[in-house]
DNA sequence: TCTTATTACTTGCATATTGCAAGCGCCTTT
DNA sequence: AAAGGCGCTTGCAATATGCAAGTAATAAGA
């Protein structure tokens, strides 16, 4: 590549990540995973975007059959459900957090503050790491009941 | 961050990007440009997942308003026309690369050597710039007509 | 124990979005 | 003058979405 010859098989990833994150509800529902530790039904139907409750188990179901979620019972509550995010969904993080950046640069009305931009710009590694600690923690949390 | 405490206000980004990549044909239509060259509604259209004539002509407004492509005639032919990348798609390279890498590696059936994960991971703004560099000169090629 | 909540969904129905096929206006080429 | 390519638009059937209501299985409270 850095010959200068121009690779042509980029299309099947990227059509492999957009079938995935190129749905807005998936995507959302990522976010809410990986960064707002959200794990259960109640917590997804509760977030601003205001998923319709048909919709939300469509897409949980989804995300488990692509393997991205885990359905589990609830270790706090046996009549509940929690979704754990998997390795997979994990390994999406720096996709995520670049993501992130590039519309805090764009988005006019962000609330996220630049040193964010920063942190992820000097130390990407880090700051990914810093997020799959939190993750880990929230999850160990909850399986340890 | 570092410090330990736990920002809560990652959601307005990640909409922010919903509101672009969470679509499908969006997602896809800023691969062929940002990574296959293509500018013109024909070679839209020509792309394996077959998006249809409404759909292209409605995706690519909607990226024009966003600020994502310019819509300009064609240099080389007067009764056609171009969509080129704006600083902001071509921003989004990053982003873009890196869910590229992890859908190489969860995708079973991916098209895409591990040199590409490898290269972009060991050296992730080296190959942005090699990607840039590509655009540059595509867009230069065809203006300069 | 009987009742009332809570949780994770499902169902029905009106509305919005998509896909497909055809058509249209404007160049350009022959 | 005729034919073709390009960038769309239109009509219509099929699919997906949003909203409101309902349900089964625990759990909690009186």
């Amino acid at each position: 590549m850095s010959s200068g010859e121009k690779p042509d098989w980029n299309g099947c990833p990227t059509r492999y990540a957009a079938g995935i994150v190129g749905d807005k509800w998936c995507f959302l529902l990522l976010r809410d995973v990986l960064l707002h530790g959200k794990r259960t039904y109640r917590e997804f139907l509760g977030s601003p975007e205001g998923i319709s409750t048909n919709i939300l188990a469509n897409r949980l179901s989804k995300l488990e059959t692509l393997g991205m979620l885990t359905r589990e019972p609830d270790p706090r509550k046996a009549s509940s459900v929690c979704y754990f995010p998997t390795q997979k969904s994990k390994d999406f993080l720096p996709a995520l957090l670049s993501m992130m950046v590039w519309a805090t640069q764009y988005d006019e009305v962000t609330e996220a503050p630049a040193s964010f931009a920063e942190s992820f710009s000097s130390d990407p590694a880090g700051t990914i790491a810093w997020y799959e600690t939190e993750i880990d923690r929230v999850d160990q949390a909850l399986r340890s009941r």
